[in-house]
DNA sequence: CATGAATGAGCTTTCATTCAT
DNA sequence: CATGAATGAAAGCTCATTCAT
């Protein structure tokens, strides 16, 4: 968390630094990410932004946290109710907004895939502190209850399939920022119901 | 490509040399990875190991060489004639022998998770000169032939299909290594199937 | 050129960095001179010498840019109408202000010396950007207005001579340098008029 | 100087070695010169190297020795007399004897250009071991000589005039290595001829 | 709240030389 | 006489973090 300093900053300066700190984690993951371009790029004193942040960490900690509330938004009002749908439904929400989120915020986007690049590290596990397989436990639970649902078979292995349609969704996005492109919303909305109908396909009961 | 002294070492001091930066790379990512760390495990001078290899990425070339090459010897006999087999078959083997790999040789796991980590690097491109998505274009292929064969639904977005094919058998990897655990190969083969019969479902005909 | 951060260095401080680059690369040339030796002579840390340069090469680069600074407070007044004057007397003023230079300034001396020594060096020409030969540029005007003005013989080999007059200004100071001394500055004013009535009689009209 | 085991050597051998080694000191000055590429490129092991040469420096020294030895080649029968012809023509004699040697062999300009880079180091001195100034002395003898004999002003600063008139040969050879190229050997002759005049205008009696 | 100089362990890489075989 | 593996000090340079002002 940053420190209170950073809160009494006038928005515009927060601001800069907010974008500054952006740009460098979108372009540069974790370790190659430089607290001296940051300050240089945002016109501040290498004191004061260790007066705003704990550490380098304390930063990045910040940006995820950022963008995992800006991502909260892209959260369909579906989800509100998640017991008033079927699984598919739900599943399908999540994959559009995931994929809605990183198009509409391309930077977040590349912040998202650089984060996943330390996946393996120190770093994740403590910004994540604990929450390492939250993803996991939400879809595990969802595939239980549409067990019970009678929704899907039965006879799946349960924890699996939860972190392989986590994956998915994770894996799909990479692939539309990496090789592909949406033309339109109504095209992405094609593309997510075609994999959720093969998905549907798959598991269903 | 290491240069002929090391070749010329003494089987001993070669394997040792190959285990102590097989675990270096399997414990830090390219960039973590230090070369003073390995000549004080490995015992030898840092003179030494420059006589061996050109520098920090001919080493990790040579152990990436030396994993792909194992990982070859996994590769199901079933690949060799590819059109006497239908997609599912191939799929199948495919993440079989990709599986049984990092399971029976869980330290080249970790190198290649390392290694994934560093997929938007140019150390990365340089290693793979090129071939960047061969496992893309490998899937993409596969699927446009079985769409042929009339093995596989027709309207399917090939590439995107083919990319997440080559994804999940990753994911898969992932999950077994972080998370569970196969009690034997008979548990593995089962898992695969339903993971198979779950594509199948999907994408055929 | 050095950063600002090594501008607002106590001047103390900063001398006696300037005093220490001054002797390491007056005992050394480019190449032999070392960074670490700096640092260790000035009592600072690495980290610091590199917030206050560039490089190696910046450091350099500034040493001979003060040096430069400093030559040309030696430069005659007469220079500055130079067709005021005939050509012996301002070859006669360059080799003095040349010679002043250097005894003044042995360490100064010492340094030119180490430059000239690097002469076929990618560095000197950087450091030099592409004026490489503007001394000889200079004196070859010079003997082409000499012949216009009827000063000196018609016949002469221009390029050449210049090159050897500015080379000859090069050689008498190395030879004052290494191998004798002055007593006095009227020793010095003798000596070049005697060197000065030689070039007369060999290339005047 | 070189072991015995050098001289041991099949003189094909030798004269490969000699080869390369003329090639590196041409190509680089002495602390860029590299051992390793010189036993690489001449096909031999490090460790005979050793055997053949005590260091770099007994390298370099025997090489120093050898262009000596062919330079003396070029010397003219007329210096065998010199009491017999006065002293512009034993100067011209010389000019014209440096200037051949480094036309008809280019590398040895090289290597000579290279050694002069390091005037001012120890290696120079050792390879020199005391003669450091033989040249001078021998100018100085020639001068002195040439004022007895009434030919040349007995006003001059002979030691340093010595010591001029040595370093205008060198730098005469360095201008038309570097500037220029004779087309014959009508037009070197020429070339020396004039600037003999313009000496003798210069210091005759 | 702002500043920016100071730090120093760490990085990868080079190289002439030795010596056991 | 030939070999080539071993050495290790030294090179230039980077970087997140601290702290006195």
């Amino acid at each position: 968390m940053p420190k209170e300093t950073f809160f009494n900053l006038p928005a515009e300066k927060r601001d800069l630094i907010i974008k500054v700190v952006t740009d460098e984690f979108a372009a540069f993951n974790y370790e190659q990410a430089s607290v001296n371009r940051i300050v240089t790029n945002a016109g501040i004193s290498k004191g004061s932004l260790y007066q705003y942040f704990e550490d380098k960490r304390d930063i990045y900690q910040y940006l995820i946290d950022l963008m995992t509330k800006e991502k909260v938004k892209y959260v369909s009002p579906v989800m509100q109710n998640p017991e008033d749908h079927d699984i598919f439904t739900l599943i399908r929400e999540l994959y559009v907004s995931g994929l809605r989120f990183v198009l509409e915020n391309p930077k977040f986007g590349a912040i998202g895939k650089r984060f996943m690049e330390i996946k393996n590290s120190v770093v994740y596990d403590e910004i994540m502190h604990g929450n390492r397989d939250a993803a996991n436990q939400f879809f595990r639970i969802l595939l239980e209850k549409a067990v019970d649902k009678g929704e899907i078979r039965s006879d799946l292995d349960i924890p699996m399939f939860a972190y392989m349609i986590g994956a998915m969704n994770t894996q799909m996005i990479e692939y539309f920022t990496d090789f592909e492109t949406f033309e339109d919303d109504d095209k992405l909305l094609e593309t997510v119901d075609i994999f959720i109908e093969f998905l549907k396909n798959g598991i269903e009961a």
